[in-house]
RNA sequence: GGCUGGGUAGUUCAGAUGGUUAGAACGCCACACUCAUAAUGUGGAAGUCGCGGGUUCGAGUCCCGCCCCAGCUACCA
């Protein structure tokens, strides 16, 4: 069976991981997650973007040399979503031989079906003698490099490959209007549609000043432009073109920032309609995270410290800010007094403070035993329907909505413990109702955890053992459609999000 | 400039096809409860729905104009 094949985009090498890269591994995770949730065999791939001018100068300037270099980032990058609790089961860097060899196959199996698909032609640009690289948009001001704005820039020529890009337009165009490649949200797909309805100019894809890149097939001194090789490592990464790849390939979703939609969605579905390749079924462009109402990101320099945001509550509720304050859709907005809001009143007053409550009333009044089954409660009918909710919601990607259903859930068992008080029952001998409620709360419990688990993996764990369970939340997704746990013992745990104590 | 979105309670946001007193969450105030991480529940205060016109019996929801914000505008991952 193909796997579910999703991919995030990879990272340049020039700098630490911060708050905006960790929103898209992290929203990826949780897709990857909720599909092995559903039992699908999943293939998740991360990686880096390694063959940058830029890369080589911050090697230059740390002075190591550029493979130590990015080998020291990407295993920097990749303990940190580790530490996040990233499940990727593959972790790519452009500068490994395996990417080198997909992107030559790929080049030359574009060549073989489409000989005039590449051309060669004459490149002209603003060449900055400083950086030693080509200048353009807004790294232009005045016509002068904004890092070297004591030197002019110079218009230069270079001979070098162009993609006919151009000859791809209408089926591209036609791909996302028919649903077969999937452009979303929804305001993305529009900006992609119009930049295709302007047309596209062919591009060139070589450059012959840097040796730091993957040798252009049938070139002497080209290099393939980083960007156009870099969007390779999606199909690279499945071993093309060794035996097995199209087991994997094509990628069910590519989940990216904003920023490179119109790379995804009009160059990448080009390149590989001439290589007469399967397009991805999905690209999901995300939006930016900002820290007090500004940008983040490592140009502006006031990336937030990533380990400060991870440290402050553990990794799994900044997953759980992140994908359900910051959102995964539009610009959200990141601030630790916002954070520790919904730390205190999700997490901590709400699925731990529901857990303990529930599970110390299990073991008080049952000696931890989960009753057995003796009806529908209010409770289960709730539960049924959030989980319904949740499911709709993650198969739509809508990741905010499907965490509201969670905290929806919270209020619903919160508001049914307070109207049937178990304590009263108690008092009053009902063995009957307080057997049906402390069930109810029971099963409520298991449906969280597996509804949580794509969020929060670890504090889903603990809540799935304290409740009895072996083995994880993944793939129990029968657990939250049918709760069965009559009989079980279950045990309170250590509490799952303790509040830090008040100043 | 062009194109996309958006401007709704202190804050973050919901509000298909126009229709009773505009909703939720967080925060705030009061009360209740005691199983629980001083947690939870109930009630309450809180909005000229960006501005100005128009259509309509009736508009946050449609039309026109204007203001403000964000994004995209081709080789910036």
């Amino acid at each position: 069976m193909k796997p579910y094949y999703l991919t995030t985009a990879i990272d340049y090498s020039n700098g630490d991981p911060h708050l905006g890269h960790a929103l898209e591994k992290v929203g990826a995770d949780a897709i990857a997650r909720w599909h092995r949730l559903r039992g699908e065999p999943v293939r998740f791939l991360m990686g880096m973007d390694e063959h940058a001018q830029k890369v080589l100068q911050a090697a230059e300037q740390a002075g190591v040399a550029p493979q130590v270099w990015v080998d020291r980032l990407s295993e920097r990058f990749d303990s940190t979503w580790k530490r996040l609790h990233c499940s990727h089961d593959d972790w790519i860097q452009t500068t490994e031989p395996r990417h080198a060899k997909g992107v030559a196959a790929l080049i030359e199996r574009i060549r073989e079906r489409h000989p005039d698909a590449f051309y060669d032609g004459e490149y002209e640009g603003l060449y900055c003698i400083g950086c030693e690289e080509f200048k353009s948009g807004s790294q232009v001001v005045e016509m002068r490099c904004i890092e070297h704005p004591s030197r002019e820039l110079v218009p230069t020529k270079e001979q070098n490959t162009f993609f006919r890009l151009s000859a791809w337009r209408d089926a591209v165009l036609a791909a996302i209007q028919a649903g077969q490649f999937r452009v979303e949200p929804a305001i993305r797909r529009n900006e992609v549609l119009r930049v295709l309805e302007d047309g596209l100019l062919d591009i060139s894809v070589s450059r012959s000043r840097l040796p730091w890149g993957v040798p252009f097939p049938g070139t002497a001194d080209q290099t393939v432009y980083v960007w156009f090789e870099a969007l390779m490592n999606y199909l690279s990464a499945t071993g093309f073109p060794d035996a097995g790849w199209d087991e994997i390939w094509p990628a069910d979703l590519h989940v990216v920032g904003k920023g490179i939609t119109r790379f995804h969605c009009a160059i990448w579905p080009a390149i590989l309609m001439a290589a007469g390749l399967p397009l991805p079924r999905m690209v999901w462009a995300h939006g930016y995270v900002q820290w007090g109402g500004a940008k983040v990101s490592k140009s502006e320099g006031n990336a937030v410290s990533l380990d400060l945001a991870i440290d402050r509550h553990g990794p799994d509720a900044l997953r759980w800010f992140l994908l359900r304050d910051v959102g995964f859709e539009n610009d959200g907005d990141f601030t630790f007094e916002r954070f520790d809001a919904v730390y205190d009143s999700d997490l901590a007053n709400g699925i731990g403070n529901l857990a303990s409550r529930s599970l110390a009333m299990i073991e008080k009044y049952r000696a931890g035993v989960v009753p057995g089954l003796l009806g529908q409660e209010s409770l289960d009918v709730a539960g049924e329907s959030a989980v319904h909710a949740y499911k709709a919601a993650m198969a739509a990607i809508d990741l905010k909505v499907a965490a509201q259903q969670i905290v929806n859930l919270v209020t619903e068992a919160n508001g049914y413990i307070t109207t049937s008080a178990p304590w009263g029952l108690a008092k009053a001998g009902d063995d009957a109702r307080l057997d049906a409620v402390l069930a109810a709360l029971a099963h409520c419990l298991v449906r969280l955890a597996v509804m949580a688990s794509p969020f929060m993996p670890e504090k889903s764990q603990a809540l799935w053992a304290a409740l009895g369970q072996g083995g994880t939340p993944e793939a129990a997704w029968a657990m939250a459609a049918e709760p069965r746990l009559a009989g079980v013992k279950v045990a309170k745990p250590e509490n799952l999000f303790p509040k830090p104590p008040t100043p």
